[in-house]
DNA sequence: TTTTGTGAACTAGTTCACAGCT
DNA sequence: AGCTGTGAACTAGTTCACAAAA
């Protein structure tokens, strides 16, 4: 069975950890090639993050054949194999609701830039920052053309950088202006429709995690 | 089986899935005492996040039996419990090492400050920055320092908000400094030594699992 | 010989279902 | 009657181990 992307059931739902470690991979192999590597097995790419190699082979044979037996996988291949599967060939465009100390940060960061996501607009409620841009000159717009701007823009991915309070309610406007995909640095639990996908980062509940592990080290 | 808290077997390792889900059980206690309720069950805390009842009973009776059949949990006694297990009684001093623009804007996150988490240095290595502080006032201090400080300070967290290139270096000096938790925001494996714990919060894979989810929809 | 792709075995995490308190 | 705490059943995720391909 050899097809560009196997889909091994079209209603099997790909596990979350996995899309995780494709990410991880594809930036493992822009440094490779960047380095001038050709070819690298699944034991090479283990040894670089604490993985086990059937791991990586089992995430990569799920999306189709993409390994040469005795070889090994070719770097640039697999780069773009990846980058298909990611949705990264074609430029994503991303909102950023909340021009606050953080939303300002998140437009600005380079990172995101790096693979092909395109930061095109900010956007809050606060009049006067409204017109004026971020240091690397992200517009901010009022969050009441939200939906005009999105669909004008074609906007695929909203960031959500609000205080608690108003997450909800931007969260709202954002699915009205049918923005499918949320990722959210808001504490708290939020709602999202079906068919909407919302991930949250939780910069508390992280910090938190790390509150635990010390104290029990000192128990 | 009667104690403050229990651990069922001292070398059983507790799941992160476990932990941090204990402080999104804190958040929801927090808002349920601002709300003047006094108990709560194991069934309503489940409604609030999708999230199952048996899940919720196993993860704190892990720690202890906090709970009353036949009425619920004491929302102020769990709410204290919480906060023990998750070491939230002594207020944690962190550092952020990079005072860019991610860097600032972590400093001043309210959240942070919210469940008693203390920001009391940034670092970096521009000297021109050095001597500056964030606007709300967290102090800028030369990384050549982070020893000498984080020892009289006694830092317990440090947050790495610096570009992949120094990530790994600045880790090290972080170790280096007998700092034993690290949040980490830059893209890329990075190595501690153990007994020291490294998070990583990676907005690059998060934004791509967005992208992933889009792809696949469009199909 | 080397290294993939994958079924089988294993391990971890979740949910069920119910005995046992209050 | 109501709700916890928990063994048992189940589900998802990982690792092993080996046949098959280059």
């Amino acid at each position: 069975m050899k097809l560009a992307i196997k889909r091994k059931q079209l209603n099997e739902q790909v596990s979350e950890f996995t899309t995780n470690r494709l990410s991880v991979y594809l930036r493992c192999l822009n440094a490779l090639g960047a380095a001038g590597v050709r070819t690298v097995s699944s034991q090479t790419l283990a040894q670089q993050f604490h993985l086990n190699a059937a791991q990586i082979r089992k995430d990569l044979a799920y999306f189709g054949e993409f390994g040469v037996r005795g070889v090994g996988y070719y770097v640039n291949g697999l780069k773009r194999h990846l980058r298909q599967i990611l949705g990264l060939e074609r430029k994503l465009k991303v909102a950023i609701l909340g021009a606050g100390n953080l939303g300002l940060a998140l437009a600005d960061y380079p990172g995101f830039r790096q693979e092909g996501f395109q930061i095109v607009a900010l956007f809050d409620t606060v009049t006067a920052k409204v017109g004026q841009q971020s240091r690397a000159g992200v517009p901010i717009f009022d969050i009441k053309d939200l939906r005009r701007i999105a669909a004008r823009e074609k906007i695929g991915i909203a960031v959500i950088a609000v205080p608690v309070e108003s997450a909800q309610h931007v969260v709202n406007q954002v699915v009205a202006a049918g923005i499918k995909a949320i990722l959210n640095f808001s504490p708290g639990t939020l709602r999202a429709p079906e068919g909407v996908k919302l991930k949250s980062v939780d910069l508390t509940v992280s910090l938190e995690s790390l509150s635990f592990y010390l104290a029990r080290e000192e128990e």
